[in-house]
DNA sequence: TGATCTTTTGTACGATAGTACAAATCACAT
DNA sequence: ATGTGATTTGTACTATCGTACAAAAGATCA
C-alpha cells in the first residue's frame, strides 16, 4: 500500500477540486467574472454546484484560490530569470534578457498545465479590466514587488532615462502583453492571415523586440523639444 | 415660445435619454457590462428602470447605441488627423504625427462631453476583455478600416519593416492605450507619485514617444540573429 | 379646452443568480 | 465488514436579474 497525504490535503478521485479550478480559470479568463455562474463552472467541470461551495465556500473564494495557486510559481520564475538576466554582461543583451524575464513567464509558466501561464495572465487581464475587487487587492500586494524589481533592473540598464518614463513604458508593456492574450485573433485578422496572434513564441519575440526599442527611446523631457507640436495639429 | 425640433428627434426635458446613455457609459466602462444592472443605470441617471426599456428596448440595445453614438465622430477625427499626418514632409515627424492621429482621438475626442473620448475608449477596452458579443461585432466592422488605414500609413513611413511586424506593434499600441485608460492609478502607484497615470496629456506623450521607437525597431526576421537565445536561458 | 402622441412611472413575471444544508455516497483504517 | 470522516449530490431559499406592460403624466396642436 502506498501512503497518501494525511487524508486531507488532496482528494483521491480524478480530483474534482482541480477540475473545478481549471474550468473556472478557463471560463473566467474568456468571459469575465460576472458573466460566468457557479453552475456554468460546475457543468464544465463535471461537478455538482454544491461541490463548488464545499471546496471554495464562495465564488470569490474560488477566484482567490486561482490566484493563490498561480502567483507564487510565476513570481518565483520571474525572480530566477531576472537574477540570471542581471548577470548578463553586454548592456543591450542584458536589457533584452530583463524584458524576457518579465514576459516569458506570463506566456508559458504558471504551474503545470500546458498554456497555464497564458491562461492565468489572460485571467488577470480580464479581472483588471472589470475592476474586480478581489483581484485588485491580490495584484497590488503580490505583483508590485515584482514590478518594482523589474523597473529597477531596467533603470539600471538605462540610467539616463528618468524612472518615470520607465514606469510608463513598463505599464505599456503590461498592457500590450495583456491585450495580446485577450484578443489574439485580431492580429491574425489584421495581418490577413500572415501572422498567428495565438502563437506564443511569435508574440513573445515581437513583444520583446518592440519593448526593448521602446525602453531605449530618448527620455521625454529631453526629447528634441524643437519637434514638439500642438496636441492636435490640423484644423484651426 | 421657442420653436423646438419637429417633435421627435430629441426630448425637451433635461433629456433623460442622454442621462441614461451617460450613466451607462460610465458604469459599463468602470465595472464591465455584466456587473452593471439596468436598475443601477436607471438609479445613476435619476430615471425609472422602465424608461431604459422604453428608449433602448434591451440592455444590449443600450450598449449598441453607445457605440453608434461615438464610433462615427471618433473615426472621422482619426481620418482627418491621419490625412493631415500623411502630408508631413519629414519622415520622422510624419511617423510621429501618424501615431498621434491614432492616439489623440482615443483620449480626447468622442462627441461632446469632457473626457468622453477616454471614457468610450475605456469602455471598448473593458468590452474587449469581457469578450462581449455585441461589441465584438461592431468593433470588427467599424474599427478595422481605421486600423488598416493606420497600419498602411505606418508601413509607408517604414517600408523596410514587414507588414506583419507593424501589425503586431500596432496591436501592442492599442493594448497599451487600453491599459493606460483602464488602470491609470497603477502608474501613479509604481512611480511613487512622481507621475499621474490619469493625466491624459502625459499618457499621450509617453505613449507616442514609446510607440514611435517601437515601430522603428529593426524587423524581427533580420534582427541580429547572432543574438538569438533560447526562450528561457537560465537553469538547465 | 380637449384630443393625441410621447414619455415616465409603477409593478409584476419568469429566469437565474449565489449560497446553504441535509441526505447519500465514497475511501480507507481498523 | 464496519465505522468514520471526507466528499458529492440534490434541492431549496432568497435576491436580483432583464424585460413587459398598463396606467399616469406631460407636451403639442386643432
Amino acid at each position: 500500500m502506498v501512503r497518501k497525504p494525511t487524508s486531507k490535503e488532496a482528494a483521491r478521485k480524478p480530483n474534482m477540486r482541480e477540475a473545478i479550478l481549471a474550468a473556472a480559470e478557463e471560463l473566467f479568463a474568456t468571459n469575465g467574472f460576472n458573466a460566468v455562474s457557479v453552475r456554468d463552472i460546475a457543468l464544465a467541470a463535471g461537478a455538482n454546484p454544491g461541490s463548488v461551495t464545499y471546496h471554495f465556500k464562495t465564488k470569490d473564494g474560488l477566484l482567490l484560490e486561482i490566484y493563490r495557486r498561480h502567483c507564487g510559481p510565476m513570481n518565483l520564475r520571474r525572480s530566477e530569470l531576472l537574477a540570471a538576466a542581471k548577470r548578463v554582461r553586454d548592456l543591450q543583451d542584458r536589457l533584452e534578457a530583463i524584458v524576457r524575464a518579465y514576459v516569458v513567464p506570463a506566456f508559458t509558466s504558471g504551474s503545470d498545465l500546458a498554456g497555464g501561464g497564458a491562461r492565468f495572465t489572460r485571467l488577470r487581464a480580464v479581472m483588471s479590466a472589470e475592476g474586480n475587487e478581489v483581484a485588485r487587492k491580490i495584484i497590488a500586494q503580490t505583483f508590485d514587488d515584482t514590478s518594482h524589481a523589474f523597473i529597477d533592473a531596467v533603470h539600471e540598464s538605462l540610467p539616463h532615462i528618468p524612472r518615470t518614463d520607465i514606469v510608463w513604458r513598463s505599464h505599456f508593456l503590461l498592457g500590450a502583453l495583456y491585450y495580446s492574450l485577450v484578443t489574439p485573433e485580431r492580429v491574425s485578422r489584421l495581418s490577413r492571415g500572415e501572422a498567428d496572434g495565438s502563437d506564443a513564441a511569435s508574440a513573445i519575440e515581437q513583444l520583446v523586440q518592440a519593448t526593448v526599442a521602446a525602453f531605449q527611446a530618448p527620455a521625454l523631457d529631453q526629447a528634441t523639444p524643437a519637434r514638439r507640436r500642438p496636441l492636435v495639429g490640423s484644423k484651426a
